[in-house]
DNA sequence: GTCTATAAGAGGATAGAC
DNA sequence: GTCTATCCTCTTATAGAC
């Protein structure tokens, strides 16, 4: 892997675990094992290398809800695989986490990737729940942006209390939950819980 | 005010706005309009005004959630009520933001007045769920504890989306859609939505 | 209690040699 | 492309005078 690749990588981890501030240049280039002159050979400063590695961060994660979303079984069906997929509760969403960050809402080329990911992900949802209303999953008056805002809520708030509670539990207590909420929504006749 | 007073206000509203790595102690005291010496004569260190600045925003919000948890109507229009309370949703959460904070989430002493106040909301919330089920306003399959937890995730995760599209339209929805889905939990009938 | 002085180290680069 | 040297500011204090 060339040093470019292995600074935007290391970029990516020590945002994911520090956020923007508590991402030091030193930290980037010995996590990357190169030199300072070759970090800003490659980048111009450090909200450009932020910028690289928030975008990566982005597709990938996006990338990877696409395998959910795609999955050829019912809109409800998809839904819950979504919010079931193995994550890292305690390491917080690498995504999601930057929000925190007021150096990266306050400069539109770090904030878009974050936007236009939630964004899209919004889409997707939304248009899941219409096809699960078609299908008799979810009742008609259920709202589907709105329903779709709320799933990316659970999933990115129970990071939170996670992390809160220095434990697993409380993210999944808050996924089954939501799970248990929706599967109450439609006329098709499901089991009632796990 | 006295001096001590302003300085742990400052780190309140600091902490709130930069997280405890984005808060100096010169920025401090210059919010509280104290010298070097004076908040070192106050606090033995940077962690411990955090700490006092921390377990101060949690006590708060905890009381302010008492508010609507309180109040003398159906135990499904109490959790409306504190979804629906008035936020600030693009500064986030005083409190769980801090939760992204490596240093935070390390040290108990910073970390527990966070971890208690969201075990008490959850546990509020979940004797909340079980009153509404004893009044039939939702089905008797739900788990409190997990339900609870999902409320609380709406409302974190819902800050976040916020933050990420830099406008409250996510965070409203996340909210609508939330209470679309448990009012759709009980054998009592509701308005279907506002 | 508050103020000023001092300080070792990190943060975020720039310059120029190789 | 990468390395080392250099720079200035900020961070997080400590010490001692007032």
């Amino acid at each position: 892997m060339d040093t470019r690749e292995r600074l935007i990588e290391s970029a990516q981890a020590l945002l994911w675990e520090r956020g923007y501030v508590g991402m030091s240049p030193k930290a980037i280039q010995e996590k990357a094992a190169a030199g300072q002159g070759s970090m800003y050979h490659h980048f111009e400063n450090k909200a450009a290398l932020a910028s690289a590695a928030i975008a990566r961060s982005a597709e990938q994660l996006y990338a990877s809800a696409q395998q959910e979303f795609t999955q050829p079984c019912s809109a409800l069906d998809r839904i819950i695989a979504y919010l079931h997929r193995e994550r890292e509760a305690l390491r917080g969403c690498r995504v999601g986490r930057l929000t925190q960050d007021p150096e990266i809402i306050a400069d539109p080329q770090l904030r878009q990737p974050v936007q236009e990911m939630f964004a899209k992900l919004t889409q997707e949802l939304a248009a899941l729940i219409v096809e699960g209303q078609s299908a008799g999953e979810f009742r008609a008056e259920l709202n589907p942006e709105d329903t779709a805002s709320t799933i990316l809520a659970v999933l990115q708030g129970a990071y939170v209390l996670a992390r809160a509670a220095n434990s697993a539990e409380p993210f999944h207590r808050a996924i089954a939950g939501a799970i248990s909420l929706l599967q109450q929504q439609g006329s098709v006749k499901r089991a009632p819980r796990k």
